[in-house]
DNA sequence: GATGAATGAGGCTTCATTCAT
DNA sequence: TATGAATGAAGCCTCATTCAT
């Protein structure tokens, strides 16, 4: 819980590479959130300093006050941005076409993939933006209601009239609030237990979901075509 | 009637009832784990002030100091006893003489009322106490095991020799974390939806796990006897 | 600086061995200024805890407040008694008969004896008393005077007139102040350098304060009769 | 409690001239050591409050911490700072190629002088530094063994081989140790009698320990060339 | 008389945030 | 524009002191 920055063995004062200037703003968000990201995941909310973020950075805390805003808005801005990649990354592996298990599979894959290679980011979204209380309440619904969406989407098959569709997504929600829930718990229990692909963690979330217990006692699997 | 204050004497600033005193050891400790556990629930663990713990416990802080130690130890004796508490609860609910499905769904459904009646105890055990970092990392990790071990049990045949059952108990593992982190998500979506009842969510997740969607999209539904 | 009385882990409630009750008053204060010196010895004033004094005297604190009074009188009624004490030793110790330089042997040896058989008192009259500013100045002084008093006595010879001898007491002062510092001094190094005997301390001050280092440079030294 | 600030700096009541801002850090910390020196003067080690420094350095306390550390570090760099001062001022003062008498009559007038000139400083390495316990142990054995170098090397004449030297050193150290005692203890003294001058004083010391009572009360003296 | 229980007050420390250059 | 310097506000923790039994 003890950061071994101390500002008194630091640099001394005439810093020889000068930090780079005039970046265009893009950059330098791009820079900012990338430390934050960084730093939420590794400290928490709480004990992430504004001092670190800026040090990872390279980037002088007032320049971070100027383009994004509070620490609160910054984190904000960071859940918003790793929300919209993950989203995108499964929403990009499936395919409408396919029959609904083929784009269960695909979509689960998709999403431990994603997880294992951006750990950070994924740590923000999962342990972090859901422990900060009140604040980030609405960014966190919103996303949430997004991969529910995305996730309903994948388990509903897309015939039927709208109306039956509307209904069946309705229906479908808690399962898939069950199903992003395995899905986050497996990526914990994966941390610990790294030796596993996610091809293989894969395969048994699709097994538990899709042929559930009651099948696999008696030796049923599912596989890919 | 004889309540009627007379608005021209001054009643003292606000304490109406004395903070009762001289209680006995034990029972001040409850008072002050109960209102850690409510106000570590709300506000997450950093968030949360001493200062409140102490207003909502109507016990000065020094006593808390006393009694249980710095905030980091309360925070330890709050995940400490709700683990316990919810344990028991799941424990007393199942019967290793019952089939597994039945098993199962008895222990679902203490989880879920459980859940539902104790919703800071959850939240603390689930939210808080799994994002704040190392200090808490031991009694985390006791409490998963413990978990996993309580569900991999639920899951696992008691029969066959002693070696299958500890290979199988090894394999279920990844299979217990997801069926928590389906559980957990599902009582988060609850929250936002509490028309439903805790038997609902439960059918609703022991289809999910036992039937699978395979069979669920084909109408084939799990019943409890 | 962190002392480990931790009272979660303390005695059972019912204490067998009741502490004993209904002493007298005296013997109480004797103990409680025992301990006190001992404490305050040993932390310093402000380190010292009145808990830590209590359970060292095995007395509850609000008996100690009862008998001595707050912290600062208590630490008051602790130098004004090691005072005596030490004044008593040295004053016993001397002869007004003998001639000077046999006397202030006398006292030297006294004192260094004292000193190490009293290390506490020492320490708190010495070390402690003179760090804790205002609050202690009178009790200091009148203690210091005494001092210089009976230093200021053991180097004058008691011939002349009574107005010859008042004169010589004037200025006799910074040399006693001069000598009750070397004093101090080479206990705070005999701690350090504890396989010299008080004999040999006092030696050696003696040489130094009666041969002067003139003298001792030429091998001259001061021996007792 | 209120500031009783040299009436020679003293800011005018009426801030009309707005805190100095954005001085280089090496000023900074000059201001916060002397303040400091000041403040653990007045009140000792653990009366002293962090506050009260910050005010009379006129610096908010932050800066306190970011520029000198914790509480502790702060008062070890206060005593490095002043041992350092007092050490060369000694040094300065003596002459390798004089007599030793000679020798010790410049230390001694050295010292009294810097006494008189900085008691704060004084005090804080003398009755401060050396009653607070194990955390400055360090930090005041190596004050105390350069302290007693000096002396030693004063008292010591610069002839007979290496050998001879080491053993005479060694031999020194409780007269020097003494010696120190004696110059601390007629400071004190000093501070309650403003009526004398530097000069009188080292001239006392310096008959004592040059000359001894024993050829004092003969009327024999010590004097400078 | 004796004490376990209780607390007000204050100290050290940190950090998000903003000047002034 | 970019940043080193600066601080208000707040949090954790401890301790001398006193009730109420």
């Amino acid at each position: 819980m003890q950061d071994a920055r101390d500002p008194r063995t630091e640099s001394p004062p005439n810093r020889s590479k000068p930090r780079s200037r005039r970046l265009p703003r893009e950059v330098r968000e791009r820079q900012i959130l990338d430390a934050a990201v960084q730093v939420f995941a590794r400290h928490g909310y709480h004990e992430a300093a504004m001092d670190e973020i800026s040090e990872v950075a390279e980037i002088s805390k007032p320049m971070i006050y100027a383009y994004l805003g509070s620490k609160e808005e910054l984190f904000v801005a960071c859940i918003r941005r790793e929300a919209n990649r993950l989203i995108e990354s499964i929403s990009g592996a499936v395919d409408a076409d396919l029959p609904p298990d083929e784009q269960l599979w695909r979509g689960l894959r998709a999403f431990f993939e994603y997880a294992q290679q951006n750990r950070a980011s994924w740590t923000v979204l999962h342990r972090q933006a859901s422990t900060q209380g009140p604040p980030f309440a609405a960014e966190l619904s919103a996303w949430r209601r997004r991969a529910l969406d995305l996730v309903t989407t994948l388990l509903s098959r897309a015939d039927g009239t709208e109306e039956d569709r509307q209904v069946r997504h309705e229906q479908m929600q808690p399962f898939a609030a069950a199903l992003v829930g395995a899905g986050e718990s497996m990526v914990d229990w994966w941390i610990e237990h790294p030796e596993h692909t996610a091809d293989a963690l894969s395969m048994r979330l699709m097994n538990l979901v899709w042929m559930g217990f009651g099948d696999m006692v008696q030796g049923r699997r599912w596989k890919p075509d």
